[in-house]
DNA sequence: GGCGGACACGAAAACGGTTTCGTGTTAATA
DNA sequence: TATTAACACGAAACCGTTTTCGTGTCCGCC
């Protein structure tokens, strides 16, 4: 077992001080040419590679920048944690992920303990708990240190700090929109309990997008499903109401049951009941029928984060204005819904 | 914004030595109950947290595993890597991911990047280039230097390391031999280029499968993909061969493709073709028909991993033993089969 | 010959902890 | 009273870098 080489052991071996072999492998201006070739000559030699943790030490920086999801296993946010795993690294960042698993616990656990130097910056999606207590200490806490934060997706009002998000609002009126343009009179909206930031925004662009084409809003056509757990005698009951010719799903796997059943009753997708998803994932494409799905550009938001975190570290980016960007969603048109 | 509070600046508040302090907060049998009392409470108003570079430094441990896998966007490595975070948590360790994204340079750059000091050891599988390539030089390097390494899946005999993988031979051996027993006669098998290992393995145990009820391997009913950029003409050609009535697929996304392109032929999955898959993603519970499918057990061989890992980390383990943990896949009967 | 300034390098502090060893004080013991 | 041991704490080295600030040598110049 090689034992890790380190400037000290060049500098005996060569007879020169530390900082001098320190000095030369930076190229500097104080060396003279000679030994500088000597030394590095003599490092490549010796494959030496300096120790990361001696200069975060050094630095105050260690290139590792937190990312906290509540699932991994969860196509958006892995596509998500692809954009910013590979921006990340581009720039020479490495990415520590932990996952929350929707509980604040953990959340706030893996906060304090990456807070404490492991990293120089957080990229966080609020877990189901945190969101439902709206205790945001954690959070406070970080930006209050001068670490950089940016939330996407499942964000607050209550932090000042960089943000990514879709439309969601928008998108959900348009998708709305769509139905009724293509006759549907019964839109159901198939969604979380209201604490998550992005139902509670998907509704009123539902609601909205009704209001607007003078339909009423009608609390028996909006289905609440808990977060984990899924009923599913609860969404089959609810698509017993033959009012239904059309869903709004707030996420692909409710979207996924939901047609499921409905096919099961003997009925058509698209022709009974159209069906439209946020979250165009895999299982969207290759659903039979095919899901007509709101596609979140997740690798997209994962870009940005990480861009607008890295500018924040490395203070190109004035400290104390904060952006939220909205990124555009789209909708994919597919075999669930006619036009 | 508040700066984070150091040992010294303890120290010198309370009028000790920073030595004082450190030992006052590990409750040191060396200093008296009164100053333990004052430093801990003191420490804990102030919020005072160790910073963990400098712990890292002088321990020479980080706490922090380095994972690289080919892909996140993958449900079978999003699901081990699940298993990884939750074991590396409990234990108290921080997962640091990189993707190598199938590529050798990425996986190399990356391992050698994340070796110097930023983890205490690796877990991986490995990239499509590099079982291409064959050269573990990277691999061979960081073991060299005592850096503990655990590889799962896509594992390679010429590094000595733990390893966990599954049955992979006998789990197919096992899937043919069940298609053979409800009366399929043409077994088709849609899978890689076999320089995966696992690949590999997956059709020595068809072969093993077909030879033991004296069925001929035919060339003409083994079709090989490229690991990215699918060609659906190519699969659907392959399935105009009407020898074929069963099909056993690599991974789930292979058997997704064949399976609609089977059914676009107007012919009946499972009637007419039979189908399993590798892999019980998200994909094989959704599909309709449901997929039959060979369960990995991701989380599980994730879990497994990071144990492997730990343990030699911490050196509860003798060093220069190393073991490979099978475990054993299981075959989830849905649709796509009849008994 | 004395002075000033390059030039090339080394000493040492610093980052924030841990740990070994030394030391001054007190009290018990011979 | 002198010795000794326990006690409670501090000094300093150390982990592996970076960086500031000397400093000794040599050379050119007046």
């Amino acid at each position: 077992m090689k034992q890790k080489i380190t400037l000290k052991h060049l500098a005996r071996e060569l007879e020169v001080s530390i900082s001098t072999v320190s000095k030369a492998l930076k190229n500097s201006e104080e060396i003279s040419q000679d030994t500088k070739e000597k030394i590095q000559a003599f490092a490549k030699l010796l494959n030496y590679k300096p120790n990361n943790i001696a200069i975060s030490l050094k630095n105050k920086r260690t290139k590792n920048i937190g990312v906290i999801i509540p699932d991994i296993v969860h196509h958006f946010f892995t596509t998500v944690f692809r954009g910013i795993e590979k921006y990340a690294n581009e720039k020479g960042y490495n990415v520590i992920v932990c996952v929350s698993d929707e509980s604040f616990d953990k959340e706030v656990i893996n906060m304090e303990l990456l807070a404490n130097g492991s990293i120089d910056g957080f990229i966080m999606a609020l877990s189901a708990e945190t969101q439902l207590k709206k205790d945001y200490a954690h959070l406070k806490e970080v930006t209050d240190q001068g670490i950089p934060l940016v939330l996407f997706d499942r964000v607050t009002d209550e932090i000042a700090c960089d943000k990514v998000v879709i439309n969601d609002e928008e998108a959900a009126y348009l998708a709305v929109k769509k139905l009724i343009g293509s006759g549907r009179k019964g839109i159901a909206l198939v969604t979380t309990e209201d604490f998550f930031s992005v139902s509670k925004a998907r509704k009123e662009g539902y609601r909205r997008a009704l209001k607007e084409h003078q339909m009423e809003v009608n609390e028996n056509l909006i289905l609440k499903l808990p977060y984990r757990d899924i009923d599913e005698t609860a969404i089959s009951r609810f698509f017993d109401n033959r009012e239904i010719d059309a869903a709004l799903c707030v996420n692909e796997i409710f979207a996924m049951h939901s047609m499921r059943l409905v096919q099961k009753k003997g009925l058509n997708v698209p022709h009974d009941v159209s069906f439209i998803g946020f979250t165009d994932g895999i299982l969207s494409k290759y659903a039979s029928p095919s899901l007509t799905a709101i596609a979140q550009h997740g690798e997209k938001m994962g870009e940005i984060a990480a861009r607008m975190l890295i500018e924040k570290v490395e203070g190109e980016n004035d400290g104390e204005r904060f952006v939220t960007e909205i990124v555009k969603a789209t909708l994919i048109e597919r075999e669930s819904t006619i036009n």
